[in-house]
DNA sequence: CTTGAAAGTTACGCAACGTCATTTTGTACA
DNA sequence: TGTACAAAATGACGTTGCGTAACTTTCAAG
């Protein structure tokens, strides 16, 4: 017969979770002192492990209950708790891509003001059923495939990293040098060399989709995270002159 | 301006959560009628679609006052968040495995008597370090590898469900078949075909298992699901039944 | 001016304890 | 046997984000 003191420190259980078991009728102590000190056995102990156990099943005290009484459908509540965890690890997981997708933001826009807030709320209050509609309207099948794989604000994936980031460099360019400066082509260098390999094969639909991101309504329609028009206007120019250079470099008889 | 039950409708936000906020400060109506109704304006609405969103991102009220307030540092309020939810998907995906573990003992023992949810506590709560130690121990490094593809009964993958359920059908069998029947061997020489095809290469690992297997007290140390001695004995009764004859038609000139 | 709908204000309930504050009990030692 | 001190007991409030009565007051239409 163990005081509850030594309970306690034996299962790391605390005394008040002890009492508290006793109180909603979830476990009680063997016996009673004369004075009222609760006397736990070995037999409660056991059960107090049971219960633990079940606790990091994610079962609620109240569920607990009957499965500690022999003879239960133990399979029907186990099918159910696996169902809600299941459902709870869904919703974290859109949590998290939507933090992601903020941060993101962050990284491309510098810092974070209202309208932004407003925009990424609106990205993500979309409908999903508009955006598929719009999608296949403008895409082939192989083209939905390559969607897929675009990188998205949303993600943590090494490439959406590497395009957030590289937006958030030509965001800080931008502040004070031209879109003809080294810098700001070293930049779009790294693009365009990026999409080459990522997209090698599929240059019509490159080509497509930054016509999409050049129009404000379209990319809006596909999903896409909202860049401002003057950003897109700066790296559309900058592409530009990129490509004007590279074609008399690596073209120079024509 | 709009009266509480115009909002509520417009944002699906319930009456009763709009006068809490209010209540904790969160969200104040822009003016009030003579008699006491609330009136929202337009700039109350886009910070009810603020609060709305951040809570999606599963952010508790008090932690939403001040991400509302202009200037405030959105970077380590979300970084802190997105810790926190991968905490918790990691806690989930504690359980969800927790839970497929007693549900395929479930499937392999037929019922859940005392002693076995004892034994599962046991294996839960087992110390990885222990394990780790015994492994190191035992295994070489390329053994190492093979033993994270070991069925597992936490896991839910084809080859897992298969070797649960094909010890499941052993147990039903063996109430009334003996090791020799014909219903036995039928399961035994499956479970052979998948050894050797899982294994291939690999047979002085499957031996080694098998034989561990058999030591209750090894199998406990490397965290294996604890299957009764008489159990065992009967499979293995089987396996040899099931060799003898397997040499014997394969190989018939010796 | 009446009336019915909608708004308002308390206030309790839930889950699983943590954390005081205050009172008793148990036990070791003088 | 008295005392003192640790440990136990009880009671009650706090936490989170509302749902849900119960009861009263305001508003707008007729």
């Amino acid at each position: 017969m163990l005081v509850i003191h030594e309970v306690s420190k034996q299962t790391g259980i605390s005394v008040r979770t002890l009492r508290y078991y006793e109180e909603i009728g979830l476990l009680f102590p063997t016996a009673k002192t004369e004075g009222g000190h609760r006397l736990y056995g070995e037999e409660e102990l056991k059960t107090l492990q049971q219960i633990v156990f079940l606790k990091t099943l994610g079962f609620r005290l109240k569920e607990i209950q009957p499965l500690l009484n022999e003879s239960w459908d133990w399979a029907e509540s186990l099918d159910h708790q696996l169902a809600f965890v299941q459902a709870e690890q869904n919703k974290l997981k859109q949590m998290e891509s939507a933090i992601l997708g903020l941060q993101h933001a962050l990284t491309i826009e510098g810092s974070l003001n209202e309208s932004l807030i407003q925009k990424i709320i609106k990205l993500s209050t979309q409908e999903n059923g508009k955006k598929q509609a719009f999608r296949q309207q403008i895409f082939s099948e192989t083209d939905l495939k390559l969607i897929q794989k675009l990188p998205n604000i949303n993600r943590n994936d090494p490439h959406s990293l590497e395009w957030i980031s590289l937006l958030g460099q030509l965001r800080e360019l931008k502040e004070s040098y031209d879109a003809e400066s080294a810098s700001v082509q070293r930049i779009i260098k790294r693009m365009m060399e990026k999409a080459a390999e990522e997209y090698k094969g599929n240059e019509s639909f490159l080509e497509k989709m930054w016509d999409i991101r050049k129009s404000s309504s379209q990319s809006e329609q596909l999903g896409l995270y909202p860049l401002a028009e003057d950003f897109l206007h700066f790296i559309d120019q900058a592409f530009t002159i990129y490509e004007a250079k590279n074609i008399s470099k690596g073209d120079p008889q024509q």
